[in-house]
DNA sequence: TCAATTTATTTGATATATCAATGTTTGACA
DNA sequence: TGTCAAACATTGATATATCAAATAAATTGA
């Protein structure tokens, strides 16, 4: 019963980093130089254009610190702009530039692709339930 | 069908992330000044006292860097020694001092009960599906 | 035996994670 | 209205991840 408790954390552990490695391989070969993270983050921007850096540190799951970081990297990458925000000046404004939503719906192509590969076989009741698992791992872990 | 696709590799991010930051806290709430990694890195070499740095890397889903870099770490905090090996001059024999030992000691009773914590509620035939589950997609993602 | 290949580790460069500290700006409220 | 706590973002320090390149030792094969 201990061995099962070791191993489901290894074994969460090894997915998400075998996941991750694979997505980002498939996009390196497409050729598009970009993160899955930095993906992410242009993504919230575009679903939520007025997103502040906090809520998408939320809900990318990122610390404030890696946003900033990575939001430096868009900018610079020129993906993304920062400017003053119209009401709040501790904001800052995000604006996802014509290049930076260009490489979004290509790598969104991608993207799909490798969860339907990742998944191949997998039944849907079995993924709901580690779904299920999974979020009952976060609940306990919130002390 | 398609938005559980994309919900459970968020899940499997954000579940590993909040067990990961939890057990952290727990240790150092302990008094441990230890890092999660670095203690699985010690304990891979008490439980195989030859193990290579890449062995080393395998067992624990790292890098040959990444286990380098551990390393030095734990060498400037006096739980591991570097010496040569006696056969094999391209690797190095990691010695656990015994300050090294008396911290996984300790710091495996603190992780057994983060597992424990984290698990509660979980019924054993459902961990082991989930780590069925994710080891099909392990296996699906490397092509 | 010598050259070519493979193996083990290290190092450099860049990206992300985490905690703590700092600097502004807002908003509440005495 | 002036003060103070809360909110938002940045920065610094340190740890880890990833890829590529470098180094050095061992192995293979002609």
């Amino acid at each position: 019963m201990e061995k099962l408790n070791e191993i489901i954390f290894y074994t969460m552990d090894k997915a998400i980093k075998t996941y991750r490695m694979f997505a980002q391989q498939q996009l390196r070969e497409a050729g598009y130089k970009i993160t899955i993270d930095q993906w992410l983050i242009i993504k919230g921007i575009l679903e939520n254009p007025d997103i502040s850096q906090l809520e998408l540190g939320e809900k990318a799951f990122k610390d404030n610190a890696s946003v900033t970081r990575i939001i430096d990297l868009l900018v610079k990458a020129e993906y993304l702009e920062r400017q003053f925000h119209d009401t709040d000046r501790r904001r800052v404004k995000l604006i996802v530039t014509q290049t930076g939503m260009d490489i979004v719906g290509h790598v969104q192509k991608v993207v799909l692709q490798n969860r339907k590969t990742a998944l191949d076989g997998i039944d849907p009741t079995e993924i709901e339930l580690v779904n299920k698992v999974l979020n009952k791992i976060i609940q306990n872990c919130h002390i």
